[in-house]
DNA sequence: CGACGATACGGAGAGGGTTTCCGATTTTGC
DNA sequence: GCAAAATCGGAAACCCTCTCCGTATCGTCG
């Protein structure tokens, strides 16, 4: 790639950044070209359309949960805080802009292009869940896949529906103690 | 109203229903207007915008909700079965158009405008929770409008995704598993 | 029945968004 | 430095939402 061209490709990629996280993943892509200072046609050959933008962008941030599984991890919380703790970073991750939660976990399972975009979700996700297996905290027979989906539609659902930080919670809290080897009831039998 | 824009607004309601079952909930009104057969003007005076068309059809969609409790609670399943056909006829009902559970899900708890709208499918939630902890099958401490969220959630993520019916069930049965008390634990206690 | 005010209609058009296209401009290799 | 190739910018085509207002229809009252 010639150097103004890879220069315009990484200023329109930071700019679209700072937009979307602003004002959502329906943001003019012409305020983007602007805010960049590109013409509407240098954004376009850059990404053919909004979805290609997204792609770039969500991948960078989804490469990040990496770095929040060893965190989560490391915090060596009991099982039922470690995994409300770690499907809170989910959310706070992938909900960067309003809008992106509800378009990753669309692609979640499709097998068709961004696989790539997704896998790490899922990798770390089940990193998590090898962490709890281990220590006997877990259900069986719930798919990483299905449990990034259902955290997703959380996220998706806290995202568009401006859920506050508890309620969210709750409702992270409920997915978890399906998952857990019945955490509650054991508290009922001292 | 007189009779001529009765006659205008049930066709628009009848062929928006249509089109948002075909396109899903971002059709062109223009669309919705040329096949009503009325001009754009005629369509905006009746509906001020595409949510107040959406909110419409949803509150006649949600209302037939009441009769699918009815219906599952007089088929006599054990706890986890009621709980997960319960939660797939709302995931069905709310999934009309391509869109709406999103939306729907959305506007959960937001006290502003749309109460009514969603009142209909909490109330019937909240029947088949009542109808389960009378039998003591189901554990404290959720509240319905999270149980609703998280089932919309699930429902906007399958609509979106395009998830079969399986995996959608599996996901039910995910949060089915965290309400119900857990049989398996209390054979852990001493 | 006829006519008049109230009500409703339709479609042109303003405003804004996406995406394409191509002449002008910049970069690069030689 | 020069020409070819790559890239740029923004005008313009196209579509969408929503508004405005002249025109048409309805309902009622004399």
């Amino acid at each position: 790639m010639r150097a103004d061209a890879q220069r315009s490709y990484d200023r329109i990629l930071a700019v679209a950044g700072d937009v979307f996280v602003e004002q959502g993943t329906n943001a003019s892509m012409n305020e983007i070209a602007k805010r960049a200072g590109v013409g509407a046609g240098t954004l376009y050959r850059h990404f053919p359309d909004r979805e290609h933008l997204l792609d770039v962008l969500l991948k960078d941030w989804v490469a990040q949960i990496q770095a929040a599984v060893d965190q989560t991890l490391a915090a060596g919380l009991p099982p039922r805080e470690l995994l409300i703790t770690w499907f809170e970073a989910v959310v706070r991750h992938i909900s960067v802009h309003r809008g992106g939660a509800a378009r990753l976990t669309a692609a979640l399972g499709n097998t068709a292009s961004m696989v790539d975009k997704w896998q790490g979700l899922a990798t770390a996700n089940q990193s998590v869940l090898r962490h709890l297996e281990a220590r006997g905290a877990i259900r069986g027979g719930a798919d990483t896949i299905q449990i990034c989906r259902l955290v997703g539609g959380v996220a998706a659902v806290a995202d568009a529906g401006g859920l506050l930080r508890d309620d969210t919670r709750d409702l992270l809290a409920l997915i978890a103690d399906g998952l857990l080897v019945a955490p509650a009831a054991a508290l009922r039998c001292p």
